[in-house]
DNA sequence: AGCACGCCGACT
DNA sequence: GTCGGCGTGCTC
C-alpha cells in the first residue's frame, strides 16, 4: 500500500488533501475514510494514492478507513470528476451531491477539561474571588460544567448541555479561555434500518390470556401472522403485554430490513400493447443495448413515450442489465408511480422529494446491493449506483428542472450521456419539444432520432385557437383576463359533462402593485422584484391561511397590504397583472356552478395535495382547474377536452434568447393535456404576440418550422447549440463592493482577450438584488466547452489574485437562466 | 464553509 | 486596563 492518498473532503474548496496512511489500511480509490481536518473529524474520499511525500507541509495520519470495498464505482467517481472539472465545482461537494447519505455519518461534538480548567476550578472552590463581569447565574454554569467535565471522562455535547444549561456561547468562551477542549468524532451509522416484526408462533394449547394479549393475538391472526410491532402499539400501548406473549411462546419477534410499500394506489398490472410506431421505437433502443448510442426519441404529446420506456426498461432487466429513468420535478405522479409498481414490483426504488434522508439513504443501498436494478427519480437519481447499469432514460429532456440551480449547477441530461459513455450504454432523451441542443445533436449525427408522429390509438392532436387580446381589448373596450372565445368554449365544455384546464402561468392574485399618483411599484425590501399580492384564502381548516399580503417570490419575504403608497401617501394604489388566484375567483364569477380547482404552489404544499387533486380531477369531482405551469406536466386526465392559455407570452418581450423556446414549449405541453381520451381536445391561446413564430408554430404543432427558425437565430446570434454559455456572477451586501469586482473581471477579461470567447458585461444582473445581496454579471459566450472551460479558470485564478472571495462568484456553465 | 487568530470600542 | 466585537486567512 503506498504511504499517501489524496482525500476529497465535503468543503467547498476546490482541491484535495493529502493524508498519510499507516503500515495496515487498506484504501483504493473510492474508500471513504475519517481524517482529522482543522480540530474536527471528517469523512472524505479517496480520489488517488501516491507514494510521494509533500514537501511543503506536514501530512496528517488517517483516523480510520470506513469501507472495505469502495463506497462509489470507478465509473461514478470518474462521472464525479468530469463534473467537477466541467462545472468548475469542488470535487467534495460534487461527492456530496452524488450521496445521499452523508447524513449517515453522525458526527459528535465533545468535550474535555484542561489542566487550565483544573486549576481554574480549584481556585473557584478555595473561594478566591473571581473577578469576571459573567452574570452570577453563567458564573454558575461554569462552575458546573467544569465540575461535570473534572470526573475525567469526555462528555457529549448534548449531554452536557443538558447537565448544565450551559449555551453554545458560554461553552465557546471556556474554549476560548483554554480551560476545556472541543472535539469532534464522526461515526458512521448503521445504515441498514431493521422493523421489528411479532410474528405468531402456532400453539394449539390455549393457556389463559389476558384481553390485551388476546386482542394482540386476534389481531396478528387476522394479519396473517405476523405486523411490525409498531402497528401493534395501536392495539396495546404497553410493550410489556407483547413480552409476556414472547415469554410464554406464543409469539417471537423477528428483525428484518424494512420493507417497501412503494405507493398506496393499487394498480393491476397493465398489458401495455405497443403499437408499430413505439415498437419501432423499442426495436431501435433495445438494439443497442450494450453499446453507447444517444437516441431522441421525439414523440408528440400523447404517442405513448412512457410505455416505451417501461418496454425498454423491461428488455433491459430480461438481460440482467440495470435502467435509470430520469423525470422531471414535478413530472412524477401517483399515477406514474403506480404504474412503475405494478410493472416492477420490488425491483424499482422511485427516488422523489418527498422521501426523508434515511427513506432515500436505504434506497440507495438497496439500488447498491442490486435489489432495485430499476431506477425512477429526479434529477439526482442519475448518480443512483446501479450495478451493471445498461440503459438510461430522460422523459421530457427539454425541462429545466434537470438543470441544479446551485453547487454544482450540473446538468443531469448531459450528465446522463456522459455516465452512457461510460457505461458503454445507449440513452434515450425523450420529449415532445426537444431542446434545441439535443436536436442539433441530431442534425449533425450525433444522436439518433426516433420519431412518434401520431397520437396512440390515432387520436387527433388538439386544434389550437389564438385569441389576439390586442383585439379583444379593441372589440370590448375593456381588459379583461378570459377572452369571449375561451369562456364560450369552457361554457360548451362543461355544459357537455367535460373538464376544461386553464393555465395562467403566474402564481398569487395580482403580481404588481403600482401607485397612480408617483408611479412606484412596491418592491420586495429585499430583492429587486416586484410584490404579489396574494388574497386570504378561504381555508376553513386554518392551514393556510395568512390573510391579505404582498409576498416575494423570490425570498419569501411578507408583508401586510399598505392602504397607501410608502412613497408618495396617495392611497391610489391599483394592481396589475393576473396570478392563478385571481384567475379562480373571475371563473368562479364567471362560472358559478363550475367545480373549480386550482393548482399551484400555494395549493399543492405537499406530495398528497397533488393526489388529491388529481384524484378529484380524475373523478370529475373537478370539472374546471386553473394552475400554473404544474398542470402541463404529464398528467393524463382522459375527461379533459378544452385547454385555455392565458398569459404565457410575457417572457416573448424579455431579453432572453430562450424564451421563444419556453413559450414553444409550454404551449405544446399543456396543448398535449387535451383530447387524451376519446374525445377530440381543444385549445385556446390568449396572446398579444399572434405572429410571433413560436407561438405561430405551436398552433400548428410544427415543431420543425419552429425549430428551423429558431435554429438561425441562434447561428446568427452564437447563441447554444451554437457554442456554449456561461454566466459568471459576482454578488456582495454592498453594492459598490459588488460593482468593483466586477469591473475588476470585465476588466481582465478586456485585457487578455481569451481566444474563441465573447464577453458580454459586465452589468447588473437582471434581478440586481436577492435577499439583500447585489449581483452583477458577465456573460461569457464560446465556440467550444475548452474554450470556456479554460477562460472561466484563468479568470477563477485572476479573481483570486485581486483578493475576490470565491464565494462571492458563481460560475454557471451551461447556464439556463441568465437571472 | 467553519473556525481560528487578530486588531479596535465599551465596560470594571 | 480587559472583554469581546467580527474582519482576514487557513485547512493536508
Amino acid at each position: 500500500m503506498p504511504a499517501y492518498c489524496e482525500v476529497a473532503l465535503p468543503v467547498p474548496l476546490d482541491r484535495t488533501f493529502t493524508y498519510a496512511l499507516s503500515p495496515g489500511d487498506q484504501v483504493q480509490r473510492g474508500t471513504r475514510v475519517i481524517v482529522p481536518f482543522r480540530n474536527e473529524k471528517l469523512i472524505g474520499f479517496v480520489l488517488e494514492t501516491t507514494n510521494k511525500a509533500p514537501e511543503d507541509y506536514e501530512v496528517k495520519p488517517i483516523d480510520s478507513v470506513l469501507d472495505t470495498e469502495p463506497l462509489l464505482s470507478p465509473e461514478l467517481l470518474d462521472l464525479a470528476a468530469w463534473i467537477a472539472q466541467y462545472y468548475l465545482a469542488p470535487i467534495g461537494e460534487v461527492l456530496r451531491t452524488m450521496l445521499p447519505n452523508m447524513a449517515e455519518v453522525r458526527r459528535t461534538v465533545y468535550y474535555r477539561i484542561t489542566d487550565l480548567g483544573r486549576d481554574a476550578l480549584a481556585a473557584a472552590l478555595d473561594g478566591s474571588p473571581r473577578r469576571s463581569k459573567l452574570s452570577a447565574e453563567d458564573q454558575d454554569i461554569e462552575h458546573k460544567v467544569l465540575t461535570r467535565l473534572a470526573e475525567g471522562e469526555p462528555v457529549k455535547l448534548s449531554k452536557l448541555r443538558t447537565a448544565t444549561a450551559a449555551s453554545l456561547a458560554l461553552l465557546a468562551s471556556l474554549v476560548r479561555r483554554k480551560w476545556i477542549t472541543r472535539e469532534t468524532t464522526a461515526v458512521e451509522q448503521d445504515s441498514r434500518r431493521c422493523e421489528r416484526y411479532a410474528v405468531l408462533l402456532p400453539e394449539t394449547r390455549l393457556p389463559n390470556l389476558t384481553e390485551r394479549q388476546q386482542a394482540i393475538l386476534a389481531e396478528l391472526a387476522a394479519a396473517g401472522g405476523e405486523l411490525p410491532i409498531a402497528a401493534l402499539r395501536q392495539v396495546c400501548p404497553t410493550p410489556s403485554t407483547l413480552q409476556t406473549l414472547v415469554r410464554r411462546g406464543l409469539v417471537r419477534i423477528d428483525e428484518r430490513p424494512t420493507t417497501y410499500a412503494l405507493t398506496a394506489f393499487a394498480q393491476d398490472k397493465q398489458n401495455h400493447v405497443l403499437n408499430e410506431q413505439q415498437l419501432d421505437a423499442l426495436a431501435s433502443i433495445t438494439a443497442a443495448l450494450g453499446r453507447f448510442q444517444p437516441f431522441l426519441l421525439h414523440g408528440v404529446t400523447g404517442s405513448g413515450k412512457t410505455a416505451v420506456y417501461l418496454a425498454a426498461m423491461q428488455q433491459a432487466l430480461d438481460r440482467n442489465l440495470g435502467a435509470i429513468l430520469l423525470v422531471p420535478e414535478i413530472g412524477l405522479t401517483p399515477a406514474a408511480a403506480a404504474q412503475l409498481d405494478a410493472t416492477f414490483g420490488t425491483r424499482v426504488a422511485i427516488l422523489h422529494s418527498g422521501l426523508t434522508p434515511a427513506e432515500r439513504s436505504e434506497h440507495w443501498h438497496r439500488i447498491r446491493r442490486g435489489d432495485a436494478p430499476i431506477v425512477v427519480g429526479t434529477r439526482s437519481a442519475i448518480f443512483a449506483p446501479v450495478p451493471n447499469l445498461g440503459l438510461i432514460l430522460v422523459d421530457e429532456e427539454h425541462d429545466q428542472s434537470y438543470k441544479q440551480e446551485e453547487t454544482p449547477r450540473y446538468n443531469a441530461r448531459d450528465t446522463a450521456v456522459l455516465r452512457a459513455k461510460l457505461r458503454s450504454a445507449p440513452i434515450v432523451l425523450g420529449s415532445a419539444t426537444p431542446s434545441l441542443e439535443t436536436w442539433q445533436n441530431c442534425e449533425s449525427g450525433k444522436y439518433q432520432r426516433l420519431t412518434m408522429a401520431t397520437r396512440v390509438n390515432n387520436r387527433p392532436l388538439p386544434t389550437i385557437e389564438l385569441v389576439d387580446m390586442r383585439v379583444e381589448f379593441q372589440q370590448t373596450g375593456k381588459e379583461q383576463l378570459f377572452s369571449r372565445l375561451l369562456i364560450q368554449e369552457a361554457q360548451a365544455t362543461l355544459d357537455r359533462g367535460e373538464q376544461a384546464v386553464i393555465l395562467l402561468n403566474r402564481r398569487g392574485y395580482s403580481f404588481v402593485v403600482m401607485c397612480r399618483a408617483c408611479g412606484e411599484k412596491l418592491e420586495c425590501q429585499n430583492c429587486a422584484i416586484s410584490l404579489t399580492h396574494h388574497k386570504p384564502v378561504d381555508d376553513p381548516a386554518g392551514i393556510a391561511s395568512s390573510g391579505q399580503r404582498l409576498e416575494c417570490h423570490y425570498c419569501g419575504y411578507r408583508r401586510t397590504v399598505p392602504a397607501r403608497c410608502p412613497k408618495c401617501d396617495s392611497e391610489h394604489l391599483y394592481y396589475l397583472g393576473a396570478g392563478s388566484q385571481q384567475g379562480e375567483e373571475r371563473l368562479q364569477e364567471i362560472f358559478p356552478n363550475a367545480r373549480i380547482g386550482r393548482m399551484d404552489r400555494d395549493t399543492i404544499r405537499g406530495r398528497h395535495d397533488m393526489e388529491r387533486l388529481l384524484a378529484r380531477l380524475h373523478s370529475g369531482d373537478i370539472n374546471l382547474l386553473v394552475g400554473t405551469q404544474m398542470i402541463a406536466k404529464g398528467h393524463d386526465v382522459h375527461g379533459v377536452t378544452l385547454v385555455g392559455v392565458v398569459g404565457c407570452d410575457h417572457s416573448l418581450s424579455m431579453p432572453d434568447f430562450r424564451a421563444a423556446e419556453r413559450v414553444f414549449q409550454l404551449m405544446t405541453q399543456v396543448s398535449g393535456r387535451a383530447g387524451r381520451g376519446t374525445l377530440p381536445g381543444k385549445v385556446v391561446v390568449q396572446t398579444y404576440y399572434p405572429d410571433h413564430y413560436a407561438i405561430q408554430a405551436a398552433q400548428t404543432h410544427d415543431y420543425t418550422t419552429f425549430v428551423a427558425r429558431e435554429l438561425k437565430y441562434r447561428r446568427w446570434m452564437h447563441y447554444p447549440p451554437f457554442g456554449v454559455l456561461a454566466n459568471l456572477l459576482i454578488h456582495s451586501r454592498r453594492m459598490e463592493e459588488a460593482a468593483g469586482w466586477a469591473a475588476i473581471l470585465g476588466k481582465w477579461f478586456q485585457q487578455t482577450n481569451p481566444e474563441g470567447v465573447r464577453v458580454l458585461g459586465p452589468c447588473t444582473a437582471p434581478i440586481a438584488r436577492i435577499k439583500d445581496t447585489w449581483r452583477f454579471h458577465l456573460v461569457l459566450k464560446a465556440i467550444s466547452r475548452r474554450a470556456l472551460n479554460s477562460t472561466l479558470r484563468a479568470a477563477l485564478a485572476h479573481a483570486e489574485q485581486a483578493g475576490i472571495p470565491r464565494r462571492n462568484l458563481i460560475v454557471d456553465v451551461d447556464a439556463l437562466r441568465l437571472m
